[in-house]
RNA sequence: UCCGGCAUAGCUCAGCGGUAGAGCAUCCGGCUGUUAACCGGAGGGUCGUAGGUUCGAAUCCUACUGCCGGAG
């Protein structure tokens, strides 16, 4: 088996778990957030500040990697890791957010999908087979089965079909896969926001036995109150002993609600674009640091950040930066919210040790922007037990 | 001193008879398996000044002022 998931806490009050997966590229702690590198790369970083961070998996895309350098190419300079000189363990997405993201240039039929690249508009025609054949060549620890990323909103009939026929691609792509004794082929369990087709896909891809599982066609635009919804429904039909990953998702709320309901991984992009474009996180929500009135702000980030930008670099000068459009602004920008989620992560492990995650998800919610009402719009799931208040 | 050109938003300019636009700058918002160092919104001008022609002038005419160029 590829990746095999260390179980070393569940949390009674949630189901929340405390793990590690053994992957052929190191341990990750989980729960982790996996940082992007559509491109073999983390936008603006080079591999040892990813390292330096405490990121030990990163995630990049079997779509981009086919369309450029070519996955034959990456295959010559000895595999992914060794392409982008990253020494950690990699996820790689199949493409299927690219159906969802690049929907005028495509056209699905039940074979594959027919796209037109966004880099040169030439044709190419991907399969769950050649998606796989695509993954085996870049050889990520953990790679992904092809699936159709639902729009959201979709109708039920859609929405089954659609997911109906993520799962017929999820049983081709594993009878593709040639290397599973070192790459994990995960299944992704569609089915929008109606709880009996989220079943119908768990189940399914259950019964195919998948070494992991992920959730996908969330975080699309539905309130999150249908996440929330979505996550509760799927996560106990999923096998307790299998990694479970939530794609997509993605902000700090987020992370926590997820992991309350059981999710084990994570990735987005959204720290790294929002970094790019001048906001960062802190602790009571985002702030936008090219607005004026961080002008004359001499503070870091973040008072208590223990990251690079924050040891060395106020607001002042990072506002600067952006707005002179130096590349250094983006870099320090992307630092601090890496930074800022791989600590939550690691918070939110030692919670999870400790037997506080309840009280930490407390605490966390209610500095954080809005306090998660969001999720909660009434009926918040797994109930919150009334521990007593742990400070 | 003469000749010519130009004076329109903070900046650079477009508009050349029917009561003003762009880019940049400024201010603000958005971003959730990256087509994204991106996308979107807002504020801001009695069109150098004073007259004239006209139903109507940023647009045509005159004078003045200020810049720029040329000639002496």
């Amino acid at each position: 088996m590829a990746v095999r998931l260390e179980i070393l806490k569940t949390d009674p009050a949630s189901g929340a778990r405390r793990g590690r997966l053994h992957t052929p590229h190191g341990v990750v702690e989980t729960p982790v957030f996996m940082p992007v590198g559509t491109q073999a790369t983390v936008k603006t970083l080079n591999p040892e500040e990813v390292w330096d961070l405490g990121a030990r998996i990163i995630l990049s895309n079997t779509y981009h990697l086919y369309l450029r350098p070519g996955h034959d190419l990456v295959a010559e300079a000895g595999g992914l890791h060794r392409f982008m000189n990253w020494p950690g363990a990699i996820l790689t997405d199949s493409g299927g957010f690219q159906v969802f993201s690049l929907a005028s240039l495509r056209k699905i039929t039940e074979e594959g999908i027919r796209f037109r690249s966004h880099i040169d508009g030439s044709e190419h025609f991907l399969t769950p087979e050649k998606v796989m054949e695509v993954q085996n060549a870049l050889g990520a620890d953990i790679i992904m089965a092809f699936d159709e990323c639902t729009p959201w909103p979709a109708s039920w009939e859609y929405a089954k079909a659609s997911m109906e026929r993520t799962n017929r691609w999820a049983r081709r792509c594993k009878a593709a896969h040639r290397r599973p004794h070192d790459q994990a082929l995960f299944g992704i369990v569609q089915g929008s926001t109606y709880p009996d087709l989220r079943r119908q896909a768990a189940e399914e891809l259950v019964a195919m036995d998948f070494p992991g599982y992920a959730i996908g066609g969330l975080s699309v635009g539905e309130p999150k109150v249908l996440m929330a919804e979505m996550l509760e429904v799927t996560v106990p039909l999923l096998p307790p002993d299998k990694p479970r990953y939530l794609m997509g998702v993605g902000s700090p709320e987020d992370l926590v609600e997820g992991v309350w309901r059981g999710i084990d991984m994570f990735d987005c992009v959204l720290p790294t674009r929002i970094a790019r474009h001048g906001t960062v996180f802190v602790p009571e929500g985002r702030i936008t640091l090219r607005n004026a009135v961080f002008a004359r702000d001499f503070r870091p980030i973040q008072e208590d950040c223990d990251c690079y930008t924050c040891r060395h670099y106020t607001r002042a000068y990072i506002r600067h930066l952006l707005r002179a459009e130096e590349v250094l602004g983006l870099r320090l920008c992307t630092i601090h919210n890496l930074r800022f989620l791989v600590r939550l992560m690691e918070q939110i492990r030692a919670a999870l040790e400790a037997g506080r995650f309840a009280a930490f998800r407390r605490e966390f919610l209610s500095r954080w922007m809005g306090g998660g009402q969001e999720w909660m719009g009434g009926r918040a799931g797994p109930a919150e037990p009334a521990l007593p208040e742990n400070r």
